[in-house]
DNA sequence: TTAAAAAGTGTCAAAAATACACCAAGAATA
DNA sequence: TATTCTTGGTGTATTTTTGACACTTTTTAA
């Protein structure tokens, strides 16, 4: 066991992002038609090879800047896939990343540039390889994720209204969520701050518009809703 | 993009695995001196290159099977790590995984034979390259995990009794637990079994030996401790 | 003026989590 | 054989958390 690298064969290694935003109280995620061979023209996720020079998380950040023009976004590995076969032209090793943007932020020329859209879940269709996996996984982490981390603010604009993060937590979790209780519990977080401005757009009556304050966070990074 | 492959650096994979073992009422796991290069001497995990003919996860069994002769044991994949520099000779992108073995059922011939040794956590030395952050992410996976999935019983043989179950949980989570509370919930999980047999080993008294009923658990598999 | 749509608010009951202390059984020892 | 030591085993009362549940307010549009 001297020639340590010896006898064994190197691989690609690509970072592939699901992409989640919020929009119409759903959770979306973005795909694409594969403008590349293999899979030309088969519905897939967003990806790109990690380059000689840079770090896998790197290579995932570039990846998904390139895609919406956004840096600082959340992202967070979520598995690794490794089958022999999984692409059908060359060895290919993939680390699937799941990133959080508020679709507000992100362009719209950039959709159509990259060729992606929004899709919802559970409407998606067969996506290329093992992609349908990815976003499997994906969505698992954030239903573990979302009532420990502060995560559901990456979804929104800087200000929303509790009926839209409460609608964050619905369409992670799949499941309703009682309103007095939500708001309850959200009372009970200092760094859920009610501001003095009100949304009229959404409602008539108009909304109090809140804030995720993340200094006071960071003094007491604990979460739980 | 058309020529999808090209300019792009390949990379080695391996996987590292991070086999914890629980042993006098303590968590500990395996760390071996290297006996190859780069890093010959130093402490580290005991890992593996991923093959061409082997996924990632078979590559894991076989590096895990190579170490302990056992098979099925638990795993799961911890998180891939893929700075540029990990290791100093060829860029390798390591995949790391984390094991639990019943220390009872190791062949301690094994162990000398791959010039490994249970450690502590805590007491553990400076590790080659990043393989202390592996142990890190790791240990965060088990302490997220024990509550919600039966990963316990593990680390453990397969008759046990409720003292040894609950040091086990105490040493995960690190921290004490009460011994009737602990009980009066391990008596509402029914797929806990109490057997006729007593342990006379660890207790002039003798304590029950319980078991962990895969079956029923397979039936009706949520946990909740 | 009336209807419609979303915002906002509090109480009570059930369930879950926590704190807490003594007796039992057997082995070793004085 | 009495004593002590060690670990196993057990229940209750309190607090905290969770969950169920319905009506009023505000504004716009018909």
């Amino acid at each position: 066991m001297t020639e340590f690298y010896s006898g064994v064969q190197k691989a690609f290694v690509s970072v592939d992002i699901i992409v989640f935003g919020f929009e119409d109280s759903k959770l979306k995620l973005l795909i694409g038609k594969r403008q590349m061979d293999p899979g030309r023209g088969e519905w897939s996720l967003y990806g790109g090879f990690v380059g000689a020079t840079e770090s896998v998380d790197e290579a995932a950040k570039r990846v998904l800047f390139e895609l919406t023009g956004l840096r600082n976004l959340y992202m967070k590995q979520v598995h690794t896939f490794g089958a022999v076969d999984r692409d059908p032209g060359e060895r290919v090793i993939s680390v699937a990343y799941c990133a959080l943007i508020n679709v507000k932020d992100y362009d719209r020329r950039l959709l159509e540039e990259h060729g992606v859209q929004w899709v919802e879940p559970n409407k998606m269709p067969r996506l290329y390889s093992d992609h349908n996996d990815m976003v499997k996984r994906a969505i698992t982490l954030l239903r573990r994720r979302i009532n420990t981390e502060p995560l559901s603010f990456n979804l929104l604009p800087d200000l929303f209204t509790l009926t839209q993060l409460q609608h964050v937590y619905e369409a992670v979790l799949g499941e309703e969520i009682d309103k007095r209780n939500f708001r309850k519990r959200i009372k009970g977080i200092d760094f859920i701050e009610k501001t003095e401005l009100i949304d009229k757009l959404t409602s008539k009556r108009g909304a109090a518009l809140y804030r995720f304050n993340k200094r006071m966070y960071a003094e007491d990074p604990s979460f739980k809703l």
